[in-house]
DNA sequence: AACTCTAAGTGCAACGTGCATATAGTCCTC
DNA sequence: GAGGACTATATGCACGTTGCACTTAGAGTT
């Protein structure tokens, strides 16, 4: 058949309200932080949790928190010891592995790579013209111009 | 009970070599880069492909993509319209639409955030002294040390 | 004994993604 | 003009990560 170029918007839809990339950190970037913290001291969930959000990661959910650490001693990445709270239940505190190390320097690296690209996407987002821009607003809301 | 402290490592596992940080780029990522790439030209998949490629984003399939090109649409960020292709089938030719913009510049907002996370990330890890670091080394596998 | 706090873990559903595959139109070749 | 190759978009299925709500369990307090 010839009706080769359909209806323009076929599916013209009404408009969710997505919010704007609301997952902080992005899937799958949590183990980095995980293990970076845990190389610089050995710890338990609880002070873990302290130290991502002193780097920026307040979206972290304990149970996210807990299954990560659960998944990286199941890779050899971590190791954990009971040990008594002072006051309260006893903790499973980790230690970074050998191998954890190696891990941590190559997931690094690949942080860094990430990081290139989002430079490059700044690049790009800084020096297109559409519509004026705040010189160095934080990039608000902008609305619909009128 | 009194077992509260059990065996320490009492799901030592296997090691099965999980590859570092393969996912890139991290879920939910692709849509500030996608509609970025649209702002600047209006293009259909495979030229959108190509600006990813040139951001840095090499490992996104072609389902993948127009999947998030179907789902922008949805959400009232894309426009698209068929054209037919000099050589080839039609393709369907994306814009960005206003509320696009609107959302580009909140993406852009978080990105910026997610730099910032990273640079603390770095902060940290390159001031670690732990074990003899290369000193500006793009930290490259550095092995278990012997 | 009951309650609260700390600490860790689990069941379930949702979502984005990769892989493989499908559909369909255009161009080229015999 | 029939078959094949290429271009372009789309879908079925399975998998892994995540958030939410809930559970388990010991320690300290009243």
């Amino acid at each position: 058949m010839t009706d080769q170029l359909p209806t323009t918007n076929e599916n013209a839809e009404p408009i969710e309200e997505r919010e704007p990339l609301t997952g902080w950190p992005p899937r799958d970037m949590l183990a980095p932080f995980v293990l970076l913290a845990v190389s610089l001291q050995r710890a338990h969930g609880y002070v873990i949790e302290d130290y991502l959000r002193a780097l920026g990661l307040f979206g972290i959910t304990m149970s996210t928190l807990y299954r990560t650490l659960r998944q990286m001693e199941k890779d050899g990445f971590l190791e954990s010891t009971w040990e008594p709270g002072p006051t309260g239940p006893a903790r499973r505190v980790y230690t970074i592995t050998d191998s954890g190390h190696v891990w941590l320097d190559s997931s690094a690296s690949m942080l860094n790579a990430y990081r290139q690209t989002i430079d490059r996407f700044f690049g790009l987002y800084d020096a297109s013209p559409r519509v004026a821009r705040q010189p160095e607003g934080s990039t608000d809301e902008k609305e619909t111009r009128p």
